[in-house]
Parts: C-alpha cells; structure tokens; sequence
DNA sequence: CAACGATCAA
C-alpha cells in the first residue's frame, strides 16, 4: 500500500497496532519514513512510533535522526546520537551524513571535528558521502580551509565534492580561488551538473568574471539545463557582470518564473540604475499572480530609491504589509529612510526611525548622518552624531563602518582632532578600516588591486601608466585632492603610492591589457566615493573607454565622461 | 530488506 497523506499513514498505523506488528517490519518501516521524511508528514508523530519500538534498527535510528536534521531543530538529531551511544548502539555510514548535516546548520564547529574523529576512529573516513558531508560541514561552519584538507585527501572526488568546496568558497568570499578550482575540475574531466553550474555563476557573479560567465551559459546551452534556479543564477551573474540586456534575455525565456526569478530580475534592474523598468516588471508579476517575498519588495523600494520616488516608495512600504501580508523587515525601513534621506526630507527620516517598530541599526544612522552632511544640516548630523556616538560606547557595537563615517566627516570638515579621537577608539576597538580593492577579469582571470599594493606581475608598469593617466587627467582639468589617506601617512613616498585608489589602478592595468574597444568592467568591494566618479567620467572621456563600475550599491556606466546612473549620491 | 551528499536574490 502506497501512503500519500498522514491520515492514511495513521489507519495504517492503527491496523499494525491491532493485527500486532512485532513481525511486520517492512509496512512499519514504510510507515514510518513517510511520517518522518515526507513534506506532508508530522515529526512528533513519528518521534512516538520511533518510542514505541522496543528496539530501534539502525534504519529506524538513521531515519529519526535524518528527520531532525531536515527539521527546524536539528539539535534533536545531536541529541539522539547521544540516546543511541548510550544505549549501544553503533553509528554506521549512514548516521554520519545527517549527523554532520546537523553540525553544519547549527554552526557548531567543535561538535562536528569531535564527530570527524568519531569517523577516523571508525574507519569510515573514505566513505565518499561522509566525506562530502565533512566539506559541506566545514563550510558551512565557515571553516573552509578544513573543508578544503578534506577535498584534498580524497582519493576519488566526484561531481558533488566538487560542487561543495566551490560553493563553499563562494561563500567564504574566496570567489576567484572557487573559479580557479573550477578550472581544476574540468581538467580531471569531471562533468559539471546543474548545482555545479549554480555555485560558479555565483563565483562569477560575485567578482564580476564576464568571460568564465559566458562559457558557463554555453555549458548549460549544451547540457539542456532547464531548471529555474539555473536561468536564475544566469540572471543575476549577468545582471551583476553589467550586461543587463543578457540578463533581461535569459529572463524572457523562463516559462515558469517563480519568486526567485522576478525578483533577482527586478534588483539587477534596480542596481542598474533603470527603476522604471524595475517596478513595471514588479507590477507584471503581481499581474501574474505570482506572491512577492520579502526580499522582492526590497529590491522595488531600493529602485524607488535610486530614482528618489519617495511617494512610490511609501505606497510599496504600505502595501507590502496591508497588501501582501509582509512584515516589513529592518531593510525596508532602512531603504525609506535612506530614500526620504537623499531627497532631502532629512525631518521625515528621523521621525520614521523613532516610528519604525523595529530597532534601527548603525547601517541606518549612518545613512542618514550621511545625507545630512550632504544637504548641509550641520546641527542635525552634529547631533545625530553625538547620540549614535553614545549608542556605540553603550553597546560596545563593533563597527568599523560607523567610524569610517564619521572619520570622514571630520576630515572633511578639517576637524583633525577629532578625526584623530576616531582612530584612537578604533585602535582601542581593535576595529581595522575595511581595505577598499577593485577586481577586473582579463582573459578569463580574475585580477585583484588595492591601494598601494605592488604584488602584481605588471606593478612597475601599472604604476608608470598611472602617472601617465594622472598627468592626462591634469590637463584635462583634474585637481588631484589631498587623500585622507595621505595625512594618515608620515612616508611621503608610501603616501603617494597610496594615492592611487585601487579602482584606478584596475583602470590603469586595463588600459595596457585589454583591446582598444573592450570596455572596462570593475567591481568594487565598498561604494565609490565623489573623487572616484570624476576620475572615472574623465578617464572615459580621455581614453574614449567606456567603463562599468560595480560598487556596494549599484551600477555606473561611464561613456565619453558622461555618468548613466545619474550623480554617485 | 530498506537509505545517505551539493542549489538562487538585497
């Protein structure tokens, strides 16, 4: 009998109960792996045939703890293993899998090395399934590097292990190293599949590798891979890679779209800097009567942000509760914020933050900070400044953002006294300055700059276009500004090095390697800042390249000095 | 006697 639905599985179970079903173990088993796995099962339910049984099988022991690890508490899985040692009875090959799966959702690192040495104890360190578990694990755990002495001491890696150290990298912002190990697996002639294809169009997407991203969507041409979340990966690899156009193509062939789909369409839109588009496709999938989440509604208001629609942003913000049963979430009021912000209604974006049901985060307060010095409202962002200040001794928030900010803003404003009281809280913080780095693919590598590093095979050559690049820019009416950087430095030889923000020197090496027509694509790993978008108009117009520039927020096109996504701010 | 691993967006 074959059990679709729980009721049945309970007549089942009452006719095993009165017939006796001491002998029966197969229509138990099957019983019981349709109350414990199936989506329509019941986990306590199966939790109470598991109790009944006088002495649990490994199957019915793997199969519980199978269960809790797909569960929402997967620690009920570390707990049985425990009940199953206590009472004897040994793990085998199969518990292993779930075991670390559990590890790995709950983040316990320490748990799962101890269940590693449980394996190797065992001798079942060369089962391929726990070896896979073990990598996914350790990634999971944001242990990659272990993970990777795992992958290493494989004999034989397959499809999956593969997959699951490169998406594990992904993950662990080493991007450019997955893509490298991808390049690894196709020399072994290891066929990748549809998961495969997933994780390095993530890789691609996220350093911005154009070329690899192409070559990928040949290999899921060839292969037929027709699955949703395939054409998805697509979409957003190219969004992110600035051809938008390509994106909007893979996007028009889906024939069942589903949320992740409209909405990964929708934000490369809305980072492209076209929000009209962006919230007409909106408005087609309400159409279409696909159910926005929540992460699709962030993506309209942040196009409502980018074209400054503060009306429009209001009505989605409304909507998305009254409308869609949304819970609006600390990125939605903290995108209205940001919107009414840069628009100018610096009041309003206070009063939402005081109105606002959730607590606002330091994202939010330095946004608007932010913008007040923008309009100029000195007393505001004084004022702001000296209560988010307290916030952050209070609560000892570790936020090296925040004193980024607010260094800038005294240096911007010469408060060097201050600047300084900065920078010794943040040495008494323990917090470090993010390193700004810009990344560029050229043939099919990813190359990585940040200011004043001189590791590049090509540094002496990079830095003499740099210099030619700036004495161009000077006659074509630059002012080079006093760095912020520059002041931080005694060297005066360093400081000049330094000078050189890392996005310029990715333009500066794609200038001497890259074709006369190809245009520029850079991704930066923070935003771009005032100084970085004039450069960059000027360096388009001089060199009459046209140049892409992907920062933390969005998108800007440079073509013959003229900026399509509208001013940085 | 049954069974196990990797998947998407701010």
């Amino acid at each position: 009998m074959e059990i679709s639905t729980i009721t049945q599985a309970m007549q089942l179970h009452a006719q095993l109960i009165k017939t006796g079903h001491g002998k029966n173990t197969l229509s138990l088993s099957k019983l019981f792996n349709f109350t414990a796995l199936s989506y329509s099962g019941n986990l306590s339910y199966a939790r109470a045939i598991f109790d009944s049984i006088p002495c649990p099988n490994s199957y019915f022991w793997n199969t519980m703890i199978r269960a809790y690890s797909k569960s929402t508490e997967p620690e009920h899985a570390l707990q049985l293993f425990l009940t199953m040692q206590h009472k004897d009875h040994k793990p085998d090959k199969f518990t292993y899998p779930f075991i670390l799966k559990s590890c790995g959702c709950l983040r316990k690192t320490h748990e799962g090395k101890q269940f590693h040495a449980l394996i190797y104890k065992s001798g079942l360190e060369f089962d391929r399934f726990i070896q896979n578990s073990l990598i996914h694990m350790y990634c999971d755990c944001g242990e990659s590097n272990a993970a990777a002495r795992v992958f290493e001491k494989m004999l034989e890696k397959d499809v999956v292990s593969w997959t699951s150290i490169i998406d594990g990298y992904v993950d662990d912002n080493r991007s450019t190293e997955a893509l490298q190990l991808f390049g690894k697996m196709e020399k072994e002639g290891i066929e990748p599949n549809d998961a495969t294809v997933v994780s390095v169009l993530r890789a691609c997407a996220d350093v911005g590798a154009l070329d690899t991203g192409r070559k990928i969507h040949q290999i899921v041409e060839e292969k037929n891979f027709g699955k949703v979340n395939v054409s998805t990966a697509l979409i957003d690899m190219y969004s992110k890679c600035g051809c938008i156009d390509s994106a909007r193509k893979v996007f028009e062939k889906i024939e069942q779209k589903d949320v992740f789909a409209w909405t990964t369409m929708i934000s490369g839109l809305a980072s492209h800097g076209k929000s009209k588009e962006a919230i007409d496709l909106f408005e087609t999938m309400v159409e279409m009567h696909v159910k926005p989440d929540v992460r699709t509604i962030t993506a309209v208001l942040s196009a409502c942000k980018n074209a400054g629609w503060v009306r429009e942003g209001y009505s989605y913000l409304n909507k998305m509760e009254k409308r869609f049963g949304l819970r609006p979430t600390i990125q939605h009021y903290g995108c209205m914020v940001d919107l009414l912000a840069r628009a100018g209604y610096l009041k309003e974006a206070e009063q939402l933050i005081k109105r606002m049901p959730i607590e606002a985060d330091s994202v939010v307060w330095r946004n608007l900070i932010w913008a007040c010095k923008v309009h100029g409202d000195k007393d505001r962002s004084d004022r702001l400044m000296n209560q988010h200040q307290h916030l952050q001794m209070d609560f000892k928030i570790k936020d090296s953002g925040t004193c980024v900010l607010f260094g800038n803003i005294y240096a911007s404003t010469g408060e060097w006294s201050e600047k300084a009281k900065v920078r010794q809280l943040m040495n008494k913080k323990g917090l470090t300055k993010p390193k700004g780095s810009s990344k560029i693919e050229t043939k099919g590598t990813i190359h990585e700059f940040v200011a004043g590093a001189t590791s590049h095979p090509d540094a002496k050559k990079i830095y003499e276009k740099l210099d030619e690049i700036t004495e161009d820019l000077i006659l074509a009416g630059y002012q080079p500004k006093v760095s912020e950087v520059m002041l931080d430095i005694e060297d005066e030889e360093k400081a000049l090095q330094l000078h050189h923000h890392s996005e310029r020197i990715a333009v500066a090496f794609a200038l001497i390697s890259t074709n006369k027509d190809a245009r520029i694509q850079i991704v930066k790993n923070l935003r771009s800042c005032e100084d970085c978008h004039n450069v960059m108009k000027l360096i388009s117009k001089v060199y009459e390249r046209e140049i892409v520039i992907r920062d933390r927020i969005r998108f800007h096109h440079f073509k013959n000095g003229n900026c399509s996504c509208g001013d940085y701010w």
